[in-house]
RNA sequence: GCGCCUGUAGCUCAAUUGGAUAGAGCGACAGACUACGGAUCUGUAGGUUGUGGGUUCAAAUCCCGCCGGGCGCACCA
């Protein structure tokens, strides 16, 4: 057997070539005249009576044939083979679905091939090392994460997981705007701060950052330098300002990010590229193509020539490049080294910039559907009925460590998880740090710990037996409890693949709860450790199964999977 | 005004991408082990999927028009 495939895959790819086989031989036999090609799509359906696969074929089918889908469903059973298959029985039922009704058979095969993988249960090589690169948080660093960054890092790290667990080779990165006019207006913020504790009456700029944050920062360089910094000329007092605030902002940053089980593989900064002139190479190559133009003083880019509204300009008149600039220069860099496809999680306010920066990117040779762009919509905080107000201007907005001390690492990944990316969503703060049954995640990580119990508890009574997949009688596992839980558990490597490819994290969360789900109903419904031997062995080979899909699953969404709680 | 996202049970959200009787959690109500963790399980109530049309065997899903919410529409980043 392939070792990098999954049992439901090749279960579902036999189904799939007995259909196609029994519509060819429908074709040559004249009961599907004029019919030319299908696309077989084989689910798993919710309702034990549908069957454990089944396809609408037969309807797409009858469609273009402009023929009933019951009658194409009978010519296709009519001439379906069952030979040597896990294949019992057929039905036809509703408008033309077929219904599939497997032995056991196939189940006991993928439970075994979980314990044979263990953690990397749910791994498979469809990715085909294809190289990825997901950046995201990115935030400016100019303050605190946010809560928006702490979606943005939880669907950004779970779908690097999700990516890597199906083949993909990926890369975490996380882009520092280390340059350009906020960092200059922070640099400005933390003098004014400075002075201001040195005694001298200094006001922060304009829009300066009133975060008390930069406060903290004066004092520590105060503690490190005196005022030192007083006497250096203009342009490297702002520089140092500037270096020091960055890299002190950036450093609490990466902490929070750490606290959250977050790791990127790089830090690249906006500052460094800059340094190697990347914007200036990016701006003379847009030149070269002929995609540059003067007009009023300053030098457009012709991003409507890539399904932009507008041309944008790329040089301001006072000889100062745009933003866009730098970042159509960093996503070449990306490209550069080696990168196949790149996906960026931008918040809202990012939107618009999205057709200029694939314009840019396409406009330099590079196809731009390489580049996928994922918005993460905005997070709402809620505690109660009360929406919490947040407001930057002000200086206040709870903070991602605040966040964090609240509800928990385990809770905000969950929360911010359940959502899909593109859905609006209420946080709320009472909820997320309540330890009860109210709280979702503890429905998951119940659902673990109690397992570990089990096995505490087995290996208490000495009853704990051998385990493997060969010493176990999985045809006493035929409770529909137990059905159901098995075919759960074998659903997770294309779990893993499908959530992957549709980037919906969310569709993870999903899959957890309902394992957890068939799990507990097992449980109530299965007496593991009892009288019986044999079947004490195989539900306990059962228990343990489901807990390494479960923490495998758990890994992958970034909440730990507790023995005990 | 234009563009993107969005509207589903009292609340927060799903729905395997066009499939079968639209499902979970919380909240409400009624029940459940003298042994493995009651942070659990079983059941009941709750819906014209914002709205009006269209496409087809089949629409929450696709198309068009309205209504409501969020966010963008810079020689800011």
């Amino acid at each position: 057997m392939d070792e990098n495939s999954s049992v439901i895959k090749r279960v579902q790819a036999d189904i799939k070539e007995r259909i196609a086989k029994a519509i060819e031989k429908a074709k040559e036999k004249g009961d599907l005249p004029g019919y030319v090609e299908a696309d077989i799509k084989i689910h798993m359906p919710s309702k034990p009576e549908q069957g454990d696969f089944a396809t609408g074929v037969a309807m797409a089918i009858g469609s273009e044939l402009k023929s009933d889908g019951r009658s194409v469903a009978g010519a296709i059973v009519r001439y379906l083979s069952l030979e040597d298959s896990w294949i019992r029985r057929v039905d036809i039922a509703g408008p033309g679905f077929l219904n599939f009704f497997l032995s056991t058979g196939w189940l006991q095969e993928a439970v075994a091939d979980i314990w044979k993988k263990g953690p990397l249960y749910g791994t498979t090589d469809y990715g085909a090392g294809k190289k990825v690169l997901i950046e995201f948080v990115s935030a400016n660093p100019t303050g605190p994460l946010n809560v928006v960054n702490a979606r943005a890092a939880a669907i950004g790290d779970c779908l690097a997981a999700l990516l890597e667990a199906s083949g993909h080779k990926v890369s975490r990165e996380f882009y520092i705007n280390d340059a350009g006019n906020q960092v200059d207006l922070l640099a400005d913020s933390l003098e004014a701060r400075y002075r201001q504790q040195l005694g001298q009456d200094a006001s922060l700029p304009e829009n300066g950052y009133r975060g008390e944050y930069l406060m903290h920062i004066a004092k520590e360089l105060i503690g490190e330098k005196g005022d030192s910094l007083l006497e250096l000329p203009d342009s490297e007092r702002h520089d140092r300002f500037k270096q020091y605030a960055v890299s002190r902002i950036v450093g609490s940053q990466k902490q929070t990010l750490l606290g959250y089980g977050l790791e990127y593989d790089s830090w690249l900064s906006e500052k460094g590229l800059r340094a190697e002139g990347a914007p200036e190479a990016t701006l003379k190559q847009l030149a070269e193509r002929g995609f540059i133009y003067e007009k009023d003083g300053a030098q457009w880019f012709k991003s409507t020539e890539f399904g932009d509204d507008k041309d944008r300009v790329v040089v301001k008149s006072e000889g100062e490049m745009t933003y866009l600039v730098p970042d159509i220069a960093y996503h070449k860099n990306k490209f550069e080294r080696g990168f196949d496809h790149l996906i960026d999680i931008l918040g809202p306010d990012h939107h618009g910039y999205v057709t200029r920066l694939k314009a840019g990117i396409a406009a330099l040779g590079f196809p731009p559907e390489s580049l996928e762009v994922i918005i993460a919509q905005t997070v709402r905080l809620v505690r109660g009925n009360q929406v919490v107000k947040m407001s930057k201007r002000g200086g206040e907005f709870v903070t991602m460590d605040e966040l964090l001390e609240e509800a928990g690492k385990d809770a905000c990944r969950f929360f911010f998880l359940m959502r899909a990316p593109s859905s609006h969503l209420d946080f709320d703060l009472d909820l997320a740090g309540l330890q009860s049954d109210e709280n979702p995640v503890y429905y998951v990580q119940y659902a673990h710990a109690r397992i570990a119990s089990i096995f505490r508890q087995a290996r208490q009574e000495g009853v704990l037996p051998a385990l493997g997949p060969n010493e176990i009688d999985f045809s006493l596992l035929r409770e529909p409890s137990e059905i159901q839980l098995m075919k759960l558990l074998a659903a997770f490597p294309e779990e893993v693949y499908e959530i992957g490819q549709a980037r919906e994290p969310n569709r993870l969360i999903n899959y957890m709860m309902n394992v957890a789900s068939a799990f507990h109903s097992f449980y109530t419904q299965c007496r593991v450790l009892g009288e019986d031997k044999a079947l004490s062995a195989a539900r306990l080979y059962l228990a343990r199964v489901c807990q390494i899909v479960l923490a495998n699953a758990l890994r992958m969404a970034g909440v730990s999977a507790p023995e005990s709680m």
